[in-house]
DNA sequence: CCATTCTAGTCAGGGCCCTTGTCTAGAGAA
DNA sequence: TTCTCTAGACAAGGGCCCTGACTAGAATGG
């Protein structure tokens, strides 16, 4: 009997879905729900009670809804664990402890005093995850992380690239996490989190963020794309319209604009905000020709730009963008309070019930 | 029973299957080669039959391998069908037909006298297909074409983009197609297509088209990524280095170089091929700029150049490259003999198995 | 030439999983 | 107290697959 026992498990599948949304149901609602005969539901729940996986919550229907014999409540054990959500910035480590509805049901700060040195941001982030799972009381069974520089995709360590600012520094989360994450470690970049969770606005689009470093994330056929070594959306090098109209990269117009910070290579956006109309226009066409090489190599049918002045100046670069033969939307993104926080969170919580329902 | 007759419904998938990769077995030969047991295999071969999907050859295993009672071998019916793979050029139009195993049953060309009308190559392009069709003698189930112009991706039309080569002009293959195709159309540019082909070398990469036209594709976590309209890699408008040192979209570097053809947006290659060492290198510095933009926004594992002169000057764009703070592997493309229809192929026979396999 | 050997295909019995239908337990309504 | 209504359990049955035994029929080999 190869594939006799798929169909069962199918029916446990369609179980734990039916209670990740409903949180609790009797065997009869259970039944009803999925399409399924009383007996089947009920044989699937002592199954699942057996695996640890579902558990009486000692509730009773009574009370509810009429008369009739009282049901029992079953809803997923505590046992199914929680995944971790995790955002590694330069002020500081977010550790989320995310239950199998989205509810957020541990947080733990920890803040970071010496950036770009990688461990006291690993010493941070182990501290932080302590808590959080300490205060969750249920195991882990994964965890996403967003860190503020590019990530590696093969093995989710962060990388230093040229003229990028480098801002958590030799970073292993994988390694740091992987004793306490019970499961798999899942990094990927700020920027891509984002996008993520921008991502129902439109199955082709790009994120443009704009902040003291460049970035961008593409999402291509709805999802974010990360190429081969993850490094997709790191722009500081493409060609663009510089200052005279001479072909200069993307980030050297800041330094030429004498916007970027002494002795680092992040933008001073503060200067760069408080800029005249000149510089404000220089601006928006460097952007526009990055807005270019977008559209030609993504497609996308509109271009979110975030970051901490890139709304700002979005008329100077829609400014530059008009005379293009291609053009695209360009808006702003609508997340504006931890975009971040929120695509990890989603990500977190998609794997997370995956892990749940696959299982075995 | 919702699901129950999933597991049957897989049995015949497998069965259908294992005739596709073995031509013809018997009873027994496939119950070994799925792993199920002789009679369920007898009975799922007498349910295809009775769909008419899976026919008794006539053929025995009398004469092969010793004693035993004989066996019947059992192969896909003709009735399954053929998969029409398309390819559109200016010179002309290719229609093949391609059997369940890949093998191509038939073939027609028609010749295109004057390109750039519509109407010309919807009327070689009906007659090819109906003249392939007759030669096959099976039903068309589907149809993958190749048309070399930007294609839209919603509607599968033909779209005309400035300061780009219309080559073939307004024509709508799915309305062409669909009264002989028998099923979906499904159409993309050759660009698409060719890196389709090389698709087994790399899960991301990018193919830089360099001939009359520019082009590019982008294949991504092993799929070629289109972008919402169809347009990815429509790179005639990226801004690049152009002689001396401005910022220059890509298509005018040629024009400034005085290598386009009269009165036309195309390139002229024989001028191109015989231009001097600063032509060329001017060349390659465009093309590297282009490059850089790709590497920032596909971050491919290696970057395929093909197209008439692409590989040609392979040296140049590599020493262009060279200096780049991010680099990626640039090698000529491996399949050089009508790689476009070699692509169409693949995608033809993929979808022609799934078709068959999914059906009902 | 005939018994032996070996394989393709069929048949019978049984297990697993689900379903329908019936029955029991037990709370509210009359 | 009796009726009504629902959650859950139990029994019977059907679909699908498997194992094991059986039949048919050709090549081998003494």
């Amino acid at each position: 009997m190869p594939s006799q026992e798929l169909v069962r498990s199918l029916t446990d599948e369609h179980v734990l879905r039916a209670l990740m949304h409903h949180r609790r149901l009797t065997r009869a609602e259970l039944a009803a729900e999925i399409g399924i005969s009383k007996p089947t539901a009920g044989e699937s729940v002592r199954r699942l009670a057996d695996r640890g996986l579902v558990a009486d919550t000692g509730e009773r229907t009574t009370g509810g809804r009429g008369r009739g014999r009282v049901g029992s409540y079953y809803s997923l054990a505590p046992a199914v664990g929680v995944a971790l959500a995790t955002v590694i910035a330069p002020e500081g480590v977010v550790v989320e402890c995310l239950d199998v509805y989205g509810d957020t049901v541990a947080r733990a700060i920890r803040r970071i005093n010496r950036p770009t040195h990688g461990s006291q941001a690993a010493a941070a982030l182990t501290a932080a995850a302590a808590e959080a799972l300490a205060s969750a009381g249920q195991p882990a069974r994964l965890a996403v992380v967003s860190a503020a520089d590019p990530v590696d995709r093969a093995t989710g360590r962060l990388v230093h690239l040229p003229d990028s600012p480098f801002l958590l520094g030799e970073l292993d989360p994988v390694a740091v996490l992987a004793p306490q994450a019970g499961g798999p470690v899942i990094v990927d970049n700020d920027v891509n989190w984002a996008a993520h969770a921008e991502r129902d606005a439109a199955r082709d689009f790009a994120y443009l963020f704009l902040g003291e470093g460049l970035g961008c994330a593409v999402v291509s056929d709805g999802e974010v794309r990360r190429g081969h070594s993850g490094l997709t959306g790191e722009i500081a090098h493409v060609l663009t319209l510089g200052p005279g109209g001479r072909a200069v990269r993307f980030i050297e117009v800041f330094g030429e604009l004498g916007l970027r910070r002494d002795g680092s290579t992040a933008i001073d956006v503060e200067r760069l905000l408080g800029g005249d109309a000149a510089t404000r226009a220089a601006i928006g066409q460097a952007v526009g020709g990055v807005v270019a090489a977008v559209v030609a190599f993504a497609d996308p049918l509109e271009i979110v730009v975030g970051g901490s002045w890139g709304p700002a100046l979005i008329d100077s670069i829609r400014a530059a963008t008009a005379r293009m033969p291609r053009r695209a939307a360009i808006r702003p993104a609508r997340l504006t309070s931890e975009p971040v926080l929120a695509g990890v969170r989603a990500e977190a919580l998609s794997r997370l019930r995956s892990a749940i329902t696959a299982k075995d």
